[in-house]
DNA sequence: TCGCCTGATAGTTGCC
DNA sequence: GGCAACTATCAGGCGA
């Protein structure tokens, strides 16, 4: 019964930790979402926007995955183990 | 000029705004995936125990309405008398 | 020299039926949905579909198992009783 | 009772179309693992292979977000009335 | 071979 | 009410 105990009030942790946590994430996903209704009143076009949000997070996931490559690259010729 | 040097000023303002609250929430996402982790590690069904959040979340009736649509559906498959 | 050019054959040959199975992947996938949308259309509830197509998809004794740990958890929580 | 029926069959149908569409997503979806399997057996690094194949899939998509943004920005501008 | 981790896919939500 | 963005789940591949 000992352990169940432990179990339960572990898992009650766990639970409200998680969803504390998803609390937290909603507000921000508002919060974002209030910048593009603040950019929008203020005569942005949001889709736009987003688009240039998203192609400045591509750009710098790109330059990442070019380093992935090129240590590929590197590592099948042999080469990598110096670095 | 004027009005475009303040609309690429609040542009930017506002880009960076987005990318901040992008990050913490990324942050945040990881910290959940860490408390799985956690939990995993403590002898946790993760995947039961994204169920039972999702349940806790979900809204009460819309859970009993959608487990009678769903008892029809699988009455009328013939596949409710097993269950 | 002239293995080089093989490989490069093969390589080509080898992304090319890649992308031709991909892409009929998704032609599926695409079939899918027009299915959902048709059923959408006749009234059924395309949320409750996809639960029941889930359900007949999985392992009877693992749903049976879930079920378990689920109650489990759900009770050490206090939940069970109200639903 | 007669639209029951109807329901019932036509819910049948729509369950089996689903499934059917899926089970052959499947087999295609083994059928590419076959072709990277086989890359390996020829000497292929099939974590290369999947960068080029994801390199080539994301270039075609670049070139449609591209088009995308350049509507948008002449959309913008008044100017995509007369394409 | 097992567990982890990333990447693909499915599902949901919010906007137009 | 349909479409597009975003989120969550799942599965496959990789390394230990």
């Amino acid at each position: 019964m000992a352990d169940i105990t432990i179990a339960k009030d572990q898992l009650r942790s766990i639970v409200e930790r998680i969803e504390k946590l998803e609390e937290e994430k909603r507000t921000i996903a508002d919060d974002i979402k209030d910048v593009y209704g603040e950019a929008k009143a203020n005569g942005f076009d949001t889709k736009v926007l987003r688009q240039v949000v998203r192609i400045r997070r591509q750009d710098k996931a790109e330059v990442a995955e070019q380093d992935a490559i090129r240590d590929l690259y590197l590592n099948a010729l042999g080469m990598l183990s110096g670095r």
